[in-house]
RNA sequence: GGUCUCUUGACCGAGUGGCUAGGUGCCGGUCUGCAAAACCGUUUACUCCGGUUCGAAUCCGGAAGAGACCUCCA
C-alpha cells in the first residue's frame, strides 16, 4: 500500500539544476550528511548545516517518505596541516587538554548534540563515528588496490587520480572542474614525494611514532585517509547507492569529489543520486570558519557572550533567522538581522496562538487556501523556507484581521488553517515556542501577584505606584503591556 | 594564477521576462491615564554601461566591486 507522496523538487549540485525527486527505492529514502569533526565547540556554521538537512529530513517525511537519515561524527583522520605531519586535530586537542582522543571526541559530540537538540533539529536515525569503522575503511582500500586504482608508498596508500580519470570516470564531476584545472593549481606541499601526483589523496597513512590514534593494517600501523570514512559509513548503512548526500559547500571539493572517485572506483557506482550543499555563514562579509578565527559558537549565541553579540539569542531565534534565508545563499550575520528575526518570530507565534480562539463566521473573506498552498509548495520547491515563511506572515495579517473582526473565517476553514499552520510551523519548519527555564511557575505566580497590586493602584489612580512597578520590572528585564483585558508581561 | 558565484530599498532577505515577496526599521493611524506592546496603513529597490524584446531586477555582452573553492573547514 504505497501512500501518496507530495512531489519534491531539489537542486542537485551534480547536475547543476533543480530536479524532481525520484527515490531509488519505493520503501525508503537514504540520506547521508557529513557531520562535524569533534575537536571543538559547535558554531553557527554547524548550526546552519544541521538545520538545513533537518529541513530536508522533515520535508521528505512531510511529503510522505520513509527516510533513513545518517550523519557521522568525524573523530579521526583529519590532518591539521598537510599529509605528512601526522597532526590529527582530535589528537592535538587531546594532547593540549591532557586527555584521551576519545575523551575529547565524546565531549564535543555531546556538546554538538546538545546544541542541535536545542535548535530543535531531529536526531538522525544513525550517528556513526569514523573510528568505529576502521575495518570497513581498510576493506575499501584493499578493493581499490586490487583494481589498480591505488598504490602503496612507504606504508601509506594513495588513490591514483590520474588513472581513475583516464580509465574509469572523470575526476571532479561534482565540482565541475577538470583534472587539468586541478593539475595547474595544486599547491606544492612538503612531503609529497610519496605521491605520484600532487592531487592524489591518501587512503591510508602510516602513523608517525608519536601518533596516538593508529590501527593495524596490511600496509602499516596507521590511520585512514580523511575522505574514506563517509564512503565506508555511507555504504554500510545506506548501501552502495543511496538517494541524498549532503554537506556544507566547502566540502564539495575535494571531499565529495574524492568520495565519488573512491566509491565509483571500488564499487562501480555513484554513491548518491542527489548532492545537496548548504552555503556558508559570513561575518561582516567574510566566511566564518575555524581557521579564520572569527567563528561564533552556538553556546555563545545562546548566552550572548561573544564580543560581536549585543545580547543573547534564543535557539528558536537562531533557527528562524537561518530559515529566513534560502539554504543555498550565503547568510550574513548581524545583530540587526537577528533582532529582526526575533521580533518576526514572536509575531508569528502570537498569531499562531490566536487561531484557535478566532470567531467563526459563515464565509471566509480572504484567499486562505491559495496562501496556504503557496506556503506548502514553497517548502517542497527546493526547501524554500523564506517563501514559506513569507506566506505564513501573510496569513498572520489575516488572522489578526479576523481577531479584530475586520475579516471573517468559516468553521471549516478555521480548522484547515489551524491544522496546516501548525503542521508547517511545528513539523516542517521545526519551530516551537521558546520557554525559558523551569522556574516559569514561580515567576508566573509572582508576576500575577505584582500585577494585581499594580491593578489596584491604577484603579485608585495611584499612577505613581503603578509606574514605579512598571519601571522597576523593566529594570530587571520584564516588560508590562496594558490592554483593555488587563496587563500582560513578557521577558525582554 | 585557475575554476566559480554574487552585487536588490535604512538593515536582513526572496524573486529568472509582464502580476504587492516577506521580516525589521522609519513615518502615520487605532488603542491607552501616560507609555510600551499589539494591530492597521504607508515609504525608500534592483552596481554601472550597452544589447535582445512590445516589455528585463530577471536573458546576452562588457565594466567595476565583493566573495568562495583550488589547503583543514558546516
Amino acid at each position: 500500500m504505497a501512500t501518496e507522496k507530495l512531489s519534491v523538487r531539489l537542486y542537485n549540485t551534480l547536475s547543476g539544476m533543480k530536479e524532481g525527486f525520484r527515490p531509488l527505492r519505493e520503501d525508503r529514502v537514504g540520506m547521508y550528511v557529513c557531520g562535524p569533526t569533534v575537536y571543538g565547540e559547535a558554531h553557527l556554521g554547524h548550526a546552519r548545516s544541521a538545520i538545513t538537512f533537518d529541513i530536508v529530513y522533515r520535508v521528505l517525511k512531510y511529503a510522505g517518505y520513509n527516510v533513513r537519515y545518517v550523519r557521522n561524527f568525524t573523530d579521526v583522520g583529519h590532518l591539521l596541516n598537510d599529509a605528512d605531519e601526522g597532526d590529527d586535530k582530535v589528537e592535538k586537542k587531546a594532547l593540549a587538554e591532557n586527555k584521551e582522543p576519545q575523551e575529547v571526541a565524546q565531549y564535543y559530540e555531546a556538546k554538538y548534540l546538545w546544541a542541535v537538540d536545542s535548535l530543535n533539529c531531529l536526531r538522525p536515525n544513525l550517528m556513526p563515528i569514523a573510528s568505529g569503522h576502521i575495518m570497513e575503511q581498510i576493506d575499501i582500500v584493499k578493493a581499490l588496490l586490487d583494481k589498480g586504482l591505488a598504490y602503496e608508498s612507504e606504508g601509506s596508500v594513495y588513490f591514483d587520480v590520474e588513472k581513475y580519470n583516464n580509465t574509469i570516470k572523470k575526476y571532479g564531476v561534482l565540482s565541475h572542474r577538470t583534472l587539468e584545472d586541478t593539475k595547474d593549481n595544486s599547491r606544492e606541499l612538503a612531503g609529497q614525494q610519496e605521491k605520484h601526483n600532487p592531487f592524489d589523496f591518501a587512503l591510508w597513512k602510516k602513523a608517525p611514532k608519536e601518533h596516538i590514534m593508529k590501527w593495524q593494517s596490511p600496509w602499516s600501523l596507521g590511520f585512514p585517509g580523511w575522505h574514506l570514512e563517509c564512503t565506508a559509513m555511507g555504504k554500510k548503512y545506506l548501501g552502495e547507492e543511496f538517494d541524498i548526500h549532503g554537506g556544507g559547500m566547502d566540502l564539495l571539493f575535494p571531499h565529495h569529489d574524492c568520495e565519488i572517485a573512491q566509491s565509483v572506483g571500488a564499487f562501480g557506482k555513484m554513491p548518491a543520486k542527489y548532492w545537496l550543499h548548504n552555503n556558508m555563514i559570513t561575518i561582516e562579509g567574510r566566511k566564518m570558519g575555524k581557521s579564520y578565527n572569527n567563528f561564533i559558537t552556538i553556546t555563545e549565541m545562546f548566552s550572548g557572550t561573544h564580543h560581536l553579540l549585543q545580547k543573547a539569542y534564543s535557539p528558536m531565534t537562531i533557527r528562524f533567522f537561518m530559515l529566513m534565508a534560502h539554504y543555498r545563499s550565503t547568510l550574513d550575520f548581524s545583530n540587526e538581522a537577528l533582532i529582526a528575526s526575533e521580533k518576526g518570530f514572536a509575531r508569528l507565534m502570537e498569531a499562531k496562538k490566536k487561531i484557535s480562539s478566532l470567531p467563526e463566521s459563515k464565509e471566509t473573506s480572504f484567499p486562505l487556501k491559495k496562501i496556504m498552498e503557496d506556503a506548502i509548495d514553497a517548502v517542497l520547491d527546493d526547501f524554500n523556507t523564506p517563501i514559506c515563511i513569507a506566506n505564513l506572515f501573510e496569513l498572520c495579517k489575516h488572522i489578526n484581521s479576523v481577531a479584530d473582526k475586520k475579516a471573517t473565517i468559516s468553521k471549516e476553514d478555521k480548522e484547515y488553517l489551524e491544522q496546516n499552520f501548525n503542521a508547517l510551523c511545528k513539523d516542517v519548519l521545526g519551530l516551537k515556542e521558546d520557554n525559558s527555564g523551569t522556574d516559569t511557575k514561580v515567576v508566573e505566580g509572582l508576576m500575577n501577584l505584582i500585577l494585581e497590586v499594580r491593578k489596584s493602584a491604577r484603579e485608585q489612580k495611584d499612577y505613581a505606584t503603578s509606574d514605579k512597578i512598571r519601571d522597576a520590572l523593566k529594570e530587571v528585564g520584564i516588560e508590562i503591556k496594558d490592554s483593555k483585558e488587563g496587563a500582560e508581561w513578557r521577558l525582554m
